[in-house]
DNA sequence: ATAACTGCAAACTTTTTGCTCGATG
DNA sequence: CATCGAGCAAAAAGTTTGCAGTTAT
């Protein structure tokens, strides 16, 4: 991911720092969606000098150059994602909190329509599931988990 | 909707104090998905006494016995709407930031099979679109909205 | 060279909490 | 009258900002 960044952020006219290529490492190993005093951490752990006050502009620059995503979950807290992958939507998992990343084409069809509809095109969506897992039936051998 | 609260409350076992009686009809009349220092500013402004803490509470309690309905919006902030009307979901207005509830049951049936497919059981969901106005044809004498 | 960026600390906003007193059921 | 809730003020958590010094282009 590294490299695309460099060159989404030269295209922005964005200068391309250790720290912003650093976070932008970061957040593509992630496999969750931290918070920035989450991606703060991670990024110290690498390069104790990077400070909070860059972690919160440089996500707000880069989500403003589509470079990354910014959520909103319930929590309140703004949380963070690598724009590179495919379009995904949320579902989670109310006793984890756990995302699973799912799509659905045809959930987007409905909602371009829904959008015309009321006089509107789609610029973007948001879309989470909240749910709990289906209890299995369990085997003998493993109870608990 | 006051009545309602009052029977869902004492349901929940909790008290019935008027500052919750207040909470809940200034969100009943709200049009829009106000934040908890907008909630407090309009609550005061008929009972110059209830606190912020309290509201913090009150919203906090009433969305967990799902008498009130807790938004994030993309601002962060947490905000509230009465959850007596129907369900439904929402499509703000990038320009405005007005948003309109809407309603599509065909997604929703998607959105279970999607969650029953993964291996859970669909507990809620949130929706959101972000939209423009489509541009109307002029005509020449409404110039201007 | 210079406009953009960083770190630091201070400020702000939103939200939570400890404590004492008051009100509800 | 026991318990739950309210107010107040302090603190916690998340986020933004001013400023002086540093760096990428």
């Amino acid at each position: 991911m590294t490299r695309r960044v460099e060159t989404q952020c030269r295209a922005g006219g964005l200068k391309m720092t250790d720290q912003r290529k650093l976070i932008a490492e970061v957040l593509s190993e992630a496999r969750d969606h931290p918070d920035v005093p989450e991606l703060h951490r991670r990024a110290r752990e690498r390069d104790e000098r990077i400070s909070l006050a860059t972690v919160y502009r440089t996500v707000r620059q880069l989500a403003g150059a589509a470079i990354l995503e910014r959520h909103a979950f319930r929590d309140g807290r703004a949380r963070y994602e690598a724009a590179s992958k495919m379009h995904h939507d949320h579902l989670i998992d109310l006793a984890t909190e756990k995302v699973i990343e799912f799509r659905s084409p045809e959930i987007e069809r409905l909602q371009t329509d829904i959008a015309r509809r009321l006089g509107y095109r789609l610029v973007g969506h948001r879309l989470e599931l909240y749910a709990r897992r289906l209890a299995p039936r369990w085997k003998k051998a493993d109870r608990r988990r």
